[in-house]
DNA sequence: ATATGTGAAATCTTTCACAGCG
DNA sequence: CGCTGTGAAAGATTTCACATAT
């Protein structure tokens, strides 16, 4: 059912759809439509139940859809019906604030091992963990059978660590440096980079 | 030039040719390709050629493109041929992380005023600011003539604050926390919220 | 009455393929 | 010869509009 075939910008949409209802879940609400989901997210109700039906039916006519049965079923498409371990490589400035950011765990991620090369910061704490070296990265991951990763090490090394990530046997690679990563077909990435959302926006700008 | 009829798609990727480019620049090469620049980026050469022609005609048939001159041209393009000063609302970890970060300054952004609701932060030093109580935003935005702002406060005050910030006359706003803003037309708004990348690349793992 | 699920139509985006220029 | 710029074609995505179910 999560086959390919699926476009990818329908999958991109996906968690959002997820965020806006763990939030209307939040208020309360048992019940919703493709029109109150759209207008929190600035998407046209036929394209939220033409995305949905992808998947199956989740609603009932005249009534809409139940809000917990559809976040399960979210969840379920998107895999994130379970608790995802993740590695975090780079404990600088930004990867203090990604181990210490809530978000990641109410969402079913969970920080399981933290690496830096600097042996400043090795063995010290950050959000509970101890920061490993880097030179042990591919075991302890590979060990862990962790699959997701975030990079937060500078843009130099990124490549490096990537292709450390990649032996480990990761396949899902969230990056915060501003390079592009040269990794194998199966292996995913997603890219953080606030530059890019900055000029995006100065384009419209005067 | 920079009018609208740009479709939205086109102006997303042209940051991401900036980028390359300044990295093919770095390297020290004075010229480039569409299908370099394709390769380098996971985009087809035509449709960078297509994209860029919406603008101009930046290359030499035969040759391709000047790094230094195409650079020149996308920075006027997206309007980052200046500098812009930006406000920083939230002063927690990730705010420190992002005052630290010298990503933006060498692209043109600089961080200018740091604001926090926190009486224990404000007074302190982040990143060179002095951190300033949110109480006084809209008028020291407002005097600063800042256009662009981020933020990065807990979800629940973030509407709260993209209110004000757009009160200041802010027009840009790059959100942190992972809640939709309901901001007037004019204004626009880019979303970093790590675990919508996470859980993107989560639909395709096992 | 109300809101889904969905073919068909409209629109938007990407690729093709080649004329034309250095 | 190599590579751009670009109409035209192909392909993908979004919207429309309505039959259908509660």
């Amino acid at each position: 059912m999560s086959d390919k075939e699926i476009p990818d910008v329908i999958v991109g949409r996906l968690p959002r759809y997820l965020r806006a209802l763990q939030r209307i879940a939040n208020d309360g609400q048992r019940t919703t439509s493709s029109q109150e989901l759209g207008e929190q997210l600035g998407i046209s109700a036929a394209q939220i139940r033409k995305d949905l039906s992808q998947f199956g039916e989740f609603g009932k006519q005249g009534t809409g859809y139940s809000v917990t049965f559809l976040v399960s079923q979210l969840q379920q498409i998107l895999n994130v019906d379970r608790v995802w371990d993740m590695a975090l490589v780079g404990a600088g400035d930004l990867g203090h604030a990604i181990a210490h950011y809530q978000g990641f765990a109410d969402c079913g991620f969970r920080i399981a091992l933290v690496f830096d090369s600097d042996s400043q910061k090795i063995g010290t704490h950050v959000g509970g963990f101890i920061v490993q070296d880097s030179a042990s990265l591919v075991a302890a991951v590979k060990a862990a059978k962790i699959t997701i990763a975030m990079i937060t090490v500078p843009s130099n090394s990124a490549q490096m660590v990537s292709d450390q990530l990649v032996q480990a046997g990761v396949r899902a690679i969230l990056n915060y440096a501003p390079v592009i990563l040269n990794v194998p077909d199966e292996v995913h990435v997603q890219y953080i980079d606030p530059v890019i959302h900055l000029q995006r926006m100065t384009f419209y700008l005067d």
